[in-house]
DNA sequence: GCTTTAAAAAGTAAGTT
DNA sequence: AACTTACTTTTGAAAGC
């Protein structure tokens, strides 16, 4: 049927691995890993295996960004309890991960007129600055999501807790564009 | 009592200050950047709406003047580019920019983005154009709005490109350099839309 | 508000070759 | 003129300034 081409491009989440954390420590062990106090409160470290980012805090929370889907964030994060437990550093067993923000990208596959968009979706419900960014904003209450519009049909979608946020947004739009008959 | 009065009459005071420096650089301004008194007096209007919505608070009083003129420019159909009002503004671009969508957005603006036709006449007085070549971009501009060759592009660039190509066809040639300074925008750019424009309206550019 | 992470979209910009 | 790199926009959490 219709096929939108919906990928998810990035999944940031957030949890809890231990009480607290010798971000010193970890530094040291852990190759590559970056930590900075005075630059940035939470040490940055980059795994491969699935492709991901830490941000670790001393409070024992960490986030994790980068990931292309919501089973890769709980493999990263499992790895990186293993990690920590590697170099003797207890982690909280089931930790409760949180997604925070999906990012994803689709196509409408029609090339878009922005301006007739704007007046069509209304101009105090969207944002337009060519000036600025070739995309056109438009904020959804309805799956609390952030759509970038652009003139090749091509979208963001952005602020979604779970892949279907991120469907229900795309669909929205399609359909509005659709009534309006700018698809 | 006594201090209650002593408390309106000095915040009234304060409003006052601020507002007269509000205008004095709402002038400071649009007098570095040329503007006519009717976008100064626009400025002024917007200006005194947000004031009277609350909406300095947590803002500069400059970085809301910056951002109530540019607003002003596109009002008045004189469109001056968020660069241009930020070197007359001790403001950053980024910061007019992010004031001008707060208070478009409260005050209910509702401003079109800027047609690249606005940017036309400055920009070919600019370059001593005729008012034939000016024409000339206009209706090129019009046949890219038509064949959606503007959505999504920065309206100067689009400008650009337009003037360069009719310059061209009217026998008054320009080089995309001269272009590029006059617009504030990169060769490369002007290159890009103006074989957009060359393509897709199928003008045929003898160089 | 800022700092740091990642990621896509498309336009514009800057530095090299 | 091509390439490469990089910045614009949006989103979210973290801890601290």
């Amino acid at each position: 049927m219709s096929d939108y081409n919906i990928k998810i491009e990035n999944v940031v989440a957030s949890t809890k691995l231990a009480e607290e954390f010798d971000l010193t420590k970890i530094e040291a062990e852990f190759e590559g890993a970056e930590y900075n106090k005075q630059k940035f409160p939470g040490l940055v470290y980059r795994v491969s295996d699935p492709k991901a980012a830490f941000l670790v805090f001393t409070s024992g929370k960490v986030v994790c960004t980068g990931a292309k889907n919501v089973a890769d964030v709980h493999t990263v994060i499992g790895n990186m309890a293993k990690k920590l437990n590697g170099i003797g550093i207890k982690t909280i067993d089931d930790p409760e991960i949180t997604v925070q923000n999906i990012v994803a990208s689709a196509d409408l596959q029609a090339v878009l007129n922005l301006n007739a968009i704007a007046i069509g979706l209304g101009l105090e419900n969207i944002e337009y600055e060519p000036e600025q960014f070739p995309g056109l904003v438009y904020r959804i209450d309805d799956p609390k999501v952030v759509v970038l519009i652009f003139s090749s049909g091509k979208l963001v979608v952005t602020g979604g807790k779970s892949p279907e946020n991120c469907e229900q947004g795309v669909e929205v739009v399609r359909q509005q564009l659709d009534s309006m008959g700018l698809l | 009592r006594l201090r209650k009065w002593q408390r309106r009459i000095r915040v009234s005071n304060a409003t006052e200050r601020n507002l007269a420096f509000a205008l004095s650089e709402l002038d400071r301004m649009a007098s570095a950047l040329g503007l006519p008194r009717t976008v100064r007096e626009t400025a002024a209007v917007v200006y005194r709406k947000a004031v009277d919505k609350n909406l300095i608070r947590g803002r500069s009083i400059e970085g809301v003047a910056a951002a109530a003129l540019y607003a002003a420019c596109r009002q008045c159909s004189v469109p001056r580019t968020l660069d241009e009002i930020g070197e007359v503004s001790r403001v950053s671009r980024k910061e007019i920019g992010r004031t001008y969508r707060f208070i478009s957005r409260e005050l209910s603006l509702k401003l079109m983005p800027t047609s690249p036709i606005d940017y036309v006449p400055r920009f070919c007085s600019g370059l001593n154009l005729k008012g034939e070549v000016q024409s000339r971009g206009v209706e090129i501009l019009r046949q890219a709005s038509e064949k959606e060759l503007t959505s999504g592009r920065g309206p100067t660039g689009v400008a650009a490109a337009a003037i360069y190509i009719a310059s061209i066809l009217c026998g008054e040639r320009r080089t995309q350099r001269e272009v590029a300074d006059v617009a504030g925008v990169t060769e490369v750019t002007i290159r890009n839309r103006y074989k957009e424009l060359a393509e897709e309206l199928d003008i045929e550019i003898i160089l």
